[in-house]
DNA sequence: CTAGTATTTGCATACGTATGCAACGCGCGC
DNA sequence: GCGCGCGTTGCATACGTATGCAAATACTAG
């Protein structure tokens, strides 16, 4: 029965102090090895683990990392989850899960500073950027996961993302090549900073090219959405796009789906489609979706590398905001540039993914 | 500045002892209505909120749930987690979460433990019994969702599931009443609770039409797995299946992308497939696959109010094992049974998803 | 107006751990 | 042999809150 059991119950067994015990349980405290040896015997007799509580409370840290995130339903954010949870294990850290209800904003940054949480990590597209700033404002380390803040409100808010813009024009510049003219492009949340990024980088990139967006619908980052938005955009057979940019896969999805099943199109011979995120789904024999990677790994690296070097020096430095260089996967959902052309399709693995830059 | 501020401060503040600040934030406790009001005031102005663990170090309760999980990449468990977060949020308790790998279960145990967790949700088909035992043997409440433990280790664990083998035998009779005839199953971790409960239900309910399994392969619940395991098993087209069970939908999409894009077969004409879980993306377009419901928001709903039967009454109750009742949805990928033959197609919405019994 | 009760308030202590400080023992060099 | 320094250990206290108990206050009935 492990609980009721005190380091004070395992001090009396080993003969010691209870400090001692505290100290056996401190990596790099001066206990001689034998004492430790008794100490760590006797807390095996008695089931004992040292409270996290009465531990943090002591010292001021929790090895607790809140994580905020609203919309599970798109692969991206699971993956992403899944992957820093792994890493802050590999630390001793934890995740604490808030999920952004949209109404009552305020009340989740109270929940979030009662647990006096290390760090936050919002991972969100879409999320006011009143409840970074307030936690910033409480002296907790906050990063910023696949979004950036407004650039007017800079505070203490550090951020990691992939190369949204660079991202955008990579797309373009492949449709282009490829021979398109009538390119569109469904969007995402438009507020949003993924957003605004991959349509900035992706109308830059046309412009090179001498083109324009042809035709514009907003998908809102919502499977049903998107694949309203382009039942409407292909309506009219005359000027009907011959190929689309959807800001985010598991939009494209949608839309692939719409565009193949509801409308008969033919993928990607009558028109082009990719997306952005490279989530695992993108892989699938149904989709095969050319896209561009936002390289998971190293993005959750550069998350925790922030976090940790938060929590090593006292105090909040300078924000950072980190970005990652992502790829373009080829595969079929899209036409390709006549051979010789273009960039060369890659077939299996991409570039490594690096460690990214500061802006 | 949150950090530093403490309830002496807001009590000084406002001109009454600690214990009245600690009453004001502690709801069903006595406080004149003029007092509250003005800790109040002074609390908002000096950002003071309570702090989580030396409120969980009196009272014993944490509010935090544990939850373990391990892979996220089949969407049943993401839109679970979500649900899970969101409803225990509504009480005022938060979500840990704890990623299981898979060498050192004992070391994870250890983490839990630490953290006092008032309860422990154990989500994941695949995971050693001993974890279970040991948190339950800590004198913590555990729920396992979407799995039971094998018969023998009762123990103080309780259990919410769907109803698998109800489901398995209903996918047999549907694919039975169909006329099919070699019928197939491709199984998913074969130790899992999950998986011996579908197979045993689809073997019953083919009997009961007169059948017994025409092949069977083993998936592991795994993407990739799957894959290999259909297109082991249609490889001669001469005894080749006519239906498949596939123990997931998460392993279906990978059948139904082999069968027809690497061999060309067509669904549901030449071959039907049915899954279980029935996750979003069942409803696609591309896949659009029938399937047996596992009622997410039931099952969490049932979960929670275990745990929170245990909080309320101090101590740990039996152990109850909840089986919540699922659905047949009918759509595109399996042939259905001639007009009047059999159960009538679901067009919209099935049967509301109702609260479970016990086993 | 008084006695009695219900409600509100403050005092003191406890929760389980970490850590500064002083005391102690040990080994080393001179 | 002595003094010095280093590695260990214990003592005492602090972290921020909840709560039993008694004192004080407000309220009701007679």
């Amino acid at each position: 029965m492990n609980p009721g059991v005190t380091s004070l119950d395992v001090a009396r067994l080993a003969r010691v102090s209870q400090s001692a015990v505290s100290r056996a349980f401190t990596p790099g405290r001066s206990v001689s090895a034998e004492t430790r040896r008794r100490i760590m015997e006797a807390a095996r007799a008695l089931g004992y683990r040292p409270n996290a509580h009465a531990r943090s409370l002591i010292t001021g840290r929790s090895r607790i990392i809140g994580l905020v995130l609203s919309y599970l339903e798109n692969l991206f954010y699971p993956v992403a989850l899944e992957a820093l949870a792994r890493r802050l294990q590999r630390d001793g850290h934890h995740v604490l899960l808030f999920v952004n209800q949209h109404p009552n904003a305020d009340d989740l940054v109270d929940e979030i500073l009662q647990y006096h949480v290390d760090g936050i990590v919002l991972a969100a597209s879409t999320l006011s950027s009143g409840l970074a700033q307030q936690c910033a404002d409480a002296g907790i380390p906050v990063v910023l996961f696949n979004r950036v803040m407004a650039a007017g409100a800079a505070g203490a808010v550090s951020s990691v993302r992939s190369d949204n813009e660079g991202g955008g024009r990579a797309l373009a510049r492949f449709l282009a090549a490829a021979g398109h003219r009538r390119i569109a492009f469904i969007a995402g949340n438009e507020e949003s900073s993924t957003n605004l990024e991959r349509e900035r980088g992706f109308r830059d990139g046309l412009a090179a090219a001498g083109l324009r967006i042809w035709a514009r619908g907003v998908g809102n980052y919502d499977f049903d959405t998107a694949r309203r938005a382009a039942l409407e955009m292909f309506a009219r057979p005359a000027d009907r796009p011959d190929a689309v940019f959807v800001a985010s896969d598991h939009m494209a999805f949608a839309v692939m789906d719409a565009l193949r099943l509801e409308l008969g199109l033919s993928i990607p011979d009558q028109v082009s489609v990719v997306g952005f995120d490279n989530v695992p789904q993108a892989a699938w024999g149904s989709y095969r979706l050319t896209t561009y990677e936002q390289p998971v790994a190293p993005m959750i690296e550069a998350t925790v590398g922030l976090l940790e070097r938060y929590l090593a020096g006292a105090g909040v430095p300078a924000a950072e905001n980190v970005v990652v260089p992502g790829a373009l996967v080829v595969r079929d959902s899209a036409r390709q540039a006549p051979a010789g052309a273009a960039p060369a399709r890659a077939p299996g693995r991409r570039r490594p993914p690096a460690r990214g830059g500061r802006a």
